[in-house]
DNA sequence: AACATATGTTATATTTATCTCACACAAACT
DNA sequence: AGTTTGTGTGAGATAAATATAACATATGTT
């Protein structure tokens, strides 16, 4: 299947900001943020548009896919 | 409904890539490029970074909702 | 121990992306 | 004029995202 990663979880922890307060701002349920985190689903572009934006990120930033060469977790 | 801006079209053209091609290339139908191409629909990120990908781009690059404060076509 | 809060799960329903197929149109070429 | 190539459109079918609701678990707090 072949699942995204996500970096959803970092950032949202950084900004002590909880799943549901996500959710919440962003215009989706509880579950689909959960679902997000786990990669168990592949976002509309929209939602990790609006996702990234409320983490302060982009999506390039907060989402990868097996192909890059380079996806690195780094702290800061 | 507030549509989103792509630059695929622009892209594409760069590359001399034809929709038929570049649909081929991603693994989806040429008409799902055409209605990327015109904003009609909303992608999944798994497509949008397979466009990206194919056109040697990124997703935030490619495309871009009314929310940001700097987008501008640039040509180079 | 009881309670509250944050997170995870599972099942079903609804909405939307994408497929499929068929046709239309314009431009370029023979 | 006819043919090819690239692009656009529309309707119906299928697959996948997201909603909804209900319950489960873990952790921290009193």
């Amino acid at each position: 299947m072949d699942l995204m990663q996500t970096r959803i979880r970092e950032f949202r922890a950084k900004r002590g900001m909880t799943q549901a307060e996500l959710a919440d701002r962003v215009g989706v349920r509880r579950e689909t943020i959960v679902f997000l985190e786990s990669g168990r689903y592949n976002p509309s572009l929209r939602l990790a548009h609006r996702v990234a934006k409320e983490l302060g990120t982009t999506i390039d930033a907060l989402f990868s896919f097996g192909d890059e060469d380079d996806y690195v977790v780094r702290e800061e």
